[in-house]
RNA sequence: GAGCCGGUAGCUCAGUCGGUAGAGCAGCAGACUUUUAAUCUGUUGGUCGAGGGUUCGAUCCCCUCCCGGCUCACCA
């Protein structure tokens, strides 16, 4: 667009650089990889120092690494194996320490801490190994342990390796017992590297792997230390607890094994250790490196996932059908959103990511699945923001038989069973007041219902006679600096202001309640007064959470309320839904009473998970691309022409 | 789409009122047989986001662009 407005020249060498990056880009990406697709090639056959001087970014610790590579390849036959079978987790390791799940714990206990033999359970001592005659011995099973190094410590002839693995999450909190344990030693609790697990490798059970991984070897292509943070590495061991009362695996050789392996070089260094990696950009366009260096981001993905299952088991339990419907629509419709439109080839038709799934499940509701809800990805062709990410997860659930006040407390229990299951607690902190203090939202006692009516005079300061003349309504938003659009009628901006002088009453859960009909093309009249739909939105810390109704099932209003989108499209307003015919059809053949409700499931666990941005729930949001895109197609002529 | 702020070593950040840059960590070399932000000694490392302009000289000043953050608008 701006583009457009550009000089013609400056537009035309600015495309040609473009087009001329991406045809070197293309030439140079191509380079590295074709020795690895060349079948006959295996990875012992491949040189990694010659990925030298490609598309692909080598800095001086990378080229490192990579010479490491031949290294262990040179040493061991092959640079990346696939035989190591670890018996542990990381926090099985821990829970192994934990009173009463091993008969032999008591030997573990400070006593021998300081002078001790650790032997396999079963095997008689080793006379080498007793440090001392009539020292204390502890058993421990043969434990093989495999993980990416998160911190190495070589002292001398010691050296310390901090593994994590897929279990970070978890024993970050088993350390917290452990932490507890740690008072029998009489030795302060520890809070850093919470997520890791500890290997100590003794130069004398293993010199040569000891030498190779950790001092300088002069050994073929490279003559520093193998391993480095980052790595993935596999060892094997006995469980024994450090001077400092660390639960640790002692590495030892078994049948002539190495004691410790690395499993996986990594080329790349990781962030570094202590301020970690904390660029937003990367932390989320590189969210693999996020997920290994940051706690608080497995923490919230870890809280996402316990918010899934808990609505499944929440709906599941009661009856509800989980299904699946399209999301490509040919027919716009469901919500009103700007929708991402893509094409069929085969068929030659446009077709709609879909903004809703409503119109498909109330179609199931007909078919006789009574309690329907699906938990799906929408896409809507707007704005990103802390709230808004152009696909995101939405669920929605249909209900026979119940009305939109059933749903008010269905949703309620809902949240409140959520927030036990995630934080177990009725409460969690989400934001900050005003006062820069945390701001603590309560689901455990009941919501808060307003009525847009009475927020308009209550907070607008409109008189109550008043509430259906546009023109005092929108001298008051004037009045108020609270922007209406400008072809609005009547209800739209009795929402609009509402919305905006309700925004810092909504903080606590709040049900707003009698919407205008206009405003509202899918959902049922109220019996009584017809203006109004049975419907409600639910609000915590100022956002829309939830949006709910008694659904519309009688065909002809339906079908007028369609037209009467039509019309506002004809008058120029994007976001309408289009006349679904079939949807009508259905609605012939009988939409049972039904209530349904939407949820913004990326808001829900950005409440639960306590963060600010959408973007801190889905592992990979929206953004821009870092470089112009090289097509998978290989169009060595893109077009950049600006629509 | 608009406004403001930012982009400097692998990471976290200083800095230069214009004379091509520093620290900590990581890396490399040395010491250290129970460390845990290990410690101690020495040391390598940079197209200062990209392009253009002003200038004897630009990382710094000016312009344009790219990417991000925040606020607003649209929206859930």
């Amino acid at each position: 667009m701006h583009r457009r407005a550009a000089p013609e020249v400056s537009a035309r060498s600015f495309r040609e650089r473009r087009a001329a990056f991406l045809r070197s880009a293309l030439v140079q990406l191509q380079r590295p990889t074709q020795p690895i697709l060349e079948p006959k090639m295996t990875t012992s056959a491949f040189d990694h120092s010659k990925l030298d001087g490609t598309a692909l970014e080598r800095n001086a610790l990378m080229r490192q690494r990579l010479a490491k590579i031949d290294a262990l390849k040179s040493r061991f036959g092959v640079a990346y194996p696939n035989d190591f079978a670890p018996t542990h987790t990381a926090v099985e390791a821990l829970r192994w320490y934990a009173p009463g799940q091993d008969s032999d714990k008591s030997s573990h206990q400070k006593a021998l801490l300081d002078n001790f033999v650790a032997i396999e359970e079963g095997a008689p001592i080793p006379a080498d190994l007793a440090p001392s005659p009539g020292a204390p011995v502890v058993t421990s099973p043969r434990v093989r342990l495999a993980g990416r190094v998160m911190a190495i410590n070589v002292k001398g002839k010691v050296a310390f390796v901090r593994i994590q693995d897929r279990t970070a999450t978890q024993i970050s909190q088993v350390r917290a017992a452990e932490n507890n344990r740690r008072a029998l030693f009489d030795l302060p609790a520890r809070d850093t590297d919470v997520s890791t697990f500890q290997l100590y490798f003794s130069r004398d059970v293993d010199a040569d792997t000891f030498d190779l991984l950790f001092k300088p070897t002069p050994d073929g292509a490279w003559d520093g230390p193998l391993l480095d943070v980052g790595d993935f590495v596999g060892g094997e061991g006995l469980f024994f607890r450090t001077r400092t009362g660390e639960p640790s695996l002692w590495l030892r050789r078994f049948d002539n094994r190495p004691a410790l392996r690395v499993l996986t070089k990594a080329i790349r260094p990781l962030p570094e250790k202590f301020h970690g990696l904390s660029d937003k950009e990367t932390r989320h366009r590189q969210r693999y490196v996020d997920l290994v260096v940051n706690e608080e981001a497995r923490e919230a993905f870890r809280k996402r996932n316990l918010v899934l299952r808990g609505l499944r088991q929440f709906f599941d339990s009661r009856g509800y059908l989980e299904v699946e419907t399209p999301m490509m629509h040919p027919v716009l419709g469901g919500a009103s959103a700007r929708p991402f439109i893509t094409h069929h080839n085969a068929l030659n038709m446009p077709l709609y990511l879909r903004i809703a799934p409503e119109l498909y499940l109330k179609r199931l509701v007909v078919g006789g699945i009574e309690r329907v809800y699906e938990i799906n990805r929408n896409f809507r062709n707007e704005g990103v923001s802390l709230r808004h990410n152009p696909e995101f997860t939405m669920l929605e659930y249909y209900r026979a038989y119940a009305t939109f006040e059933d749903l008010m407390d269905e949703v309620e229990e809902l949240l409140r069973f959520l927030c036990r299951e995630v934080n177990g607690s009725d409460t969690v902190r989400w934001g900050t007041n005003e006062d820069g203090t945390p701001r603590i939202i309560d689901l455990g006692k009941p919501f808060q219902r307003v009525r847009i009516r009475d927020g308009l005079v209550e907070w607008a300061g409109i008189a109550a006679d008043q509430l259906d003349n546009i023109q005092v309504i929108r001298k008051r938003a004037k009045e108020l600096n609270i922007h209406l659009d400008d072809h609005a009628e009547l209800g739209k901006c009795q929402v609009e202001l509402f919305e905006a002088v309700a925004e810092p009453h909504l903080i606590q859960p709040t049900f707003v309640m009698e919407y205008p009909a206009e405003t509202s093309p899918l959902a049922r009249r109220n019996d009584l007064r017809p203006e109004f739909v049975d419907r409600f939105e639910l609000y915590v810390g100022k956002i829309e959470m939830s949006n709910a109704f008694s659904e519309l099932n009688d065909p002809v209003d339906q079908y007028q309320r369609f037209e009467m989108q039509l019309a506002d499209k004809a008058r120029g307003d994007q976001e309408t839904m289009e006349l679904d015919v079939d949807y009508v059809r259905a609605l012939e053949y009988g939409l049972p009473p039904t209530a349904g409700c939407g949820i913004g499931v990326d808001r829900l666990v950005m409440m639960l998970a306590s963060q600010d941005s959408i973007r801190e729930v889905i592992f990979f949001p929206h953004m821009r691309p870092e470089n112009p895109v090289v097509s998978a197609a290989g169009h060595d002529e893109p077009e950049f022409e600006a629509v």
